[in-house]
RNA sequence: GCCCACAUAGCUCAGUGGUAGAGCACUUCCUUGGUAAGGAAGAGGUCACCGGUUCAAGCCCGGUUGUGGGCUCCA
């Protein structure tokens, strides 16, 4: 006699060890066909395993979040088995499920080319409609290691090996094909369905490490229905047309070349838009204590090597020798300048926190294959600064970087970031106490503030732990854009001291934050966010003046040079088209608001104001639209932080 | 840097060994019109670059550069 209790809270009682399965079925028939494990206890089981006490029990169903990532997952195995049956030299290694799909990656010798996809895509289809049971097996540890060896999938054996010894391992077995898996797993191939395709093949280095042999990855993307599958599919194209790459050559912001890989061509439009947000951020740090310096493109190689920077990154540094033979290194980064800024004065405690902010362009030789569009290049403006203080006084500073940055992101639409704690790396300067201090202060000042984050395990910056703010593009990928870092290093490194209370010398905590992080990548994000239509505030052509006949030229001119007094920005459209046509062609250059001048206008001394995304116009005055058009520029951006 | 794919007009793309194509954009002319494409004509190319195969290469082969998707990296 067994009772099992329902989320709900209901309870069912039993008369013996009882399945998964049955449990379902016994709850409907609807329920047990969409079933894909079960939870007991809160642990994720096969629909087979068999529930021997009173236990808490879920049904895991196939479009819940774990029920998808169960199926993505066998949609993983059963890629693997039909890779072994159609190309058996292969070996087999790790196939997890991700967001929203699936990935397993193979040793073989010859590479598998797009066709390959298609024929491994046809054999998945079979493999369902076989509908083989899958079965669960355990197995001792060095009898797998032996058995995965001998069937020649030395990488399986490699990963069984690397278990402790002793401890039982599963193994899930479909026709022909058994592989290393903790599960759980659908009952049979046929539960999987067919709402999966494979969708890109790329290369992956084995164990994620760039010394180690490069494998094949095949990913795939797999859902609970076909209508899910269509609705991903869809939603991936809608991205494609948002890519910032795609918005940059069709609203004539920026190009790149081959001459100068990695660092951008700014046109008019582009660089317009770059300025607002230099002016934004400009005002809005001002305004909270921060004080603009510019320092030097070019330095001494000296200074690098004493940052540290040279022997960290040297081979990623752009350099310039001079006939004499000096070495000099092109910045990749403002902080040694900003230290020389310190170090040129002597400090008293009265002057912290000291907050020296630079729009600072750097260079960085950036692997070729890092290189994406305007999120990464080897050329970018950071919005930089650098705050000397104490450590008493590092809470307060993170909670005065935090409100910033997270205020300025609301100002550009982004509500929802993504915070992550990276703490030390392998690769680092300075000694374990010090890195100690450095991640509790960081942690505590983060904790103190109550913002969520996720931990980031090794991915701090040389000289100290980092919080990251990660925003995402139009298809899903994150970029880190903020960073706040703390460093007990570099002030050591390049000798800078204050004068404490005491009369004694101390060295200061060097905060070092970016809230865009990179202009370039910024914008890049910017502009896959409003898929190019940009808030009227930051549209660099935010007003286009069209006259709907040639009558109308002169008084197009008078509406567009008050709108211009009133610091608008735009121009007129004189051209012999029809209005229809401007008005597509406004349109689709995502101009926030067109004004169209006709006879009726003039001799009204009104303007006829659309909206973008809007199919109707406003009649006002001239008057009355310029007063509106202009506060409403201003506002967007001047926002009230008080 | 590594794996795979791709590179044709300003843009988007067709062209699988026999004299380089389309749509949009551009220029000129006609059209002066009321909110998402009026009409006609014209101009526009070292088919990324270097080499090879061939009577003949945009197309086949090799290399280089760049781009895209991943991996690694990202101060």
């Amino acid at each position: 006699m067994l009772t099992i209790t329902l989320p709900d809270g209901s309870k069912r009682a039993f008369s013996a060890a009882i399945d998964g399965a049955a449990i379902a079925a016994s709850i409907g028939p609807r329920l047990a066909r969409a079933a894909v494990a079960v939870r007991v206890d809160g642990k994720l089981k096969d629909l087979s395993a068999s529930v021997t006490d009173d236990a808490a029990i879920e049904v895991v169903t196939r479009d819940s979040t774990d029920g998808l990532k169960i199926l993505r997952h066998d949609a993983a195995h059963v890629m693997a088995e039909a890779v072994k049956e159609l190309y058996p030299q292969t070996q087999v290694t790790i196939g997890p499920a991700i967001e929203n799909g699936f990935y397993y990656d193979f040793a073989r010798s010859e590479p598998f080319t797009p066709e390959d996809l298609a024929r491994i895509e046809a054999r998945m289809r079979e493999i369902v409609d076989r509908d083989e049971k899958i079965t669960r097996e355990e197995w001792d540890r060095d009898a797998a290691v032996a058995f995965f060896g001998e069937i020649g999938e030395h990488y399986k054996a490699e990963i069984i090996a690397g278990i402790p010894a002793g401890e039982p391992i599963s193994l899930y077995r479909q026709g022909n094909f058994i592989d290393l898996c903790r599960g759980p797993h659908l009952p049979s191939t046929g539960r999987l369905g067919k709402a999966f395709k494979l969708t890109k093949l790329a290369g992956a280095y084995w164990r994620g490490d760039s010394r180690n042999a490069m494998l094949q990855r095949i990913y795939g993307t797999a859902w609970a229905d076909q209508k899910q599958l269509d609705a991903y599919l869809t939603r991936l194209e809608e991205a494609e047309r948002r890519d910032h790459r795609r918005l940059g050559r069709q609203m004539d912001l920026f190009h790149f070349q081959d001459e100068a890989v990695g660092a951008v061509f700014w046109h008019p439009k582009g660089w317009t838009l770059f300025q607002l947000l230099v002016e934004h951020l400009r005002r809005e740090q001002q305004a909270v204590g921060y004080r603009e310096v510019n320092t030097p493109e070019l330095m001494d190689r000296s200074l690098w090597v004493a940052s540290g920077h040279w022997d960290t990154f040297g081979e990623n540094m752009f350099t310039s020798e001079t006939e004499d033979h000096r070495v000099f290194a092109i910045k990749p980064m403002n902080c040694p300048g900003h230290v020389q800024i310190f170090k040129n004065d002597l400090r008293s405690y009265r002057d912290l926190p000291l907050r020296l902010a630079e729009f600072g362009k750097v260079h960085r030789y950036e692997p070729s294959g890092a290189l994406h569009g305007l999120m990464r290049v080897r050329a970018f403006t950071q919005d930089d600064a650098h705050i000397f203080c104490t450590e008493e006084q590092i809470t307060a500073e993170t909670g005065a970087v935090c409100n910033l940055l997270l205020g300025i992101y609301r100002d550009f639409g982004f509500d929802d970031v993504v915070i992550k704690f990276a703490d030390r790396p392998e690769k680092r300067v300075g000694g374990d106490a010090v890195w100690d201090r450095a991640e509790a202060a960081l942690q505590s000042a983060m904790n103190t503030l109550g913002l969520k984050y996720s931990y980031n395990p090794g991915q701090g910056a040389f000289y100290g732990p980092k919080i990251e703010f990660v925003l995402r593009d139009a298809i899903g990928r994150e970029w880190q854009c903020g960073t706040l870092q703390v460093d007990f290093n570099l002030p050591n490194r390049l000798g800078a001291t204050y004068i404490g209370e005491d009369g004694g010398k101390h060295e200061p905590v060097l905060l070092h934050r970016a809230i865009f992080g990179s202009l370039e990548r910024f914008i890049g994000i910017l502009l896959e966010h409003y898929a190019g239509a940009l808030p009227f505030w930051l549209a660099p052509e935010q007003i286009v003046v069209a006259t709907i006949t040639s009558d109308a030229d002169e008084y197009a001119l008078r509406v567009w040079q008050a709108l211009s007094a009133a610091g608008l920005r735009g121009r007129t459209d004189l051209r012999n088209e029809k209005i229809n046509y401007k008005v597509r062609e406004h349109s689709l250059a995502k101009i926030p608001v067109i004004i169209a001048v006709g006879k009726r206008e003039m001799a009204e001394s009104t303007v006829s104001v659309r909206r973008l995304g809007r199919n109707d116009q406003e009649v006002l005055s001239l008057d009355a639209a310029v007063a509106a058009l202009g506060a409403e520029s201003s506002r967007g951006s001047r926002r009230a932080r008080h």
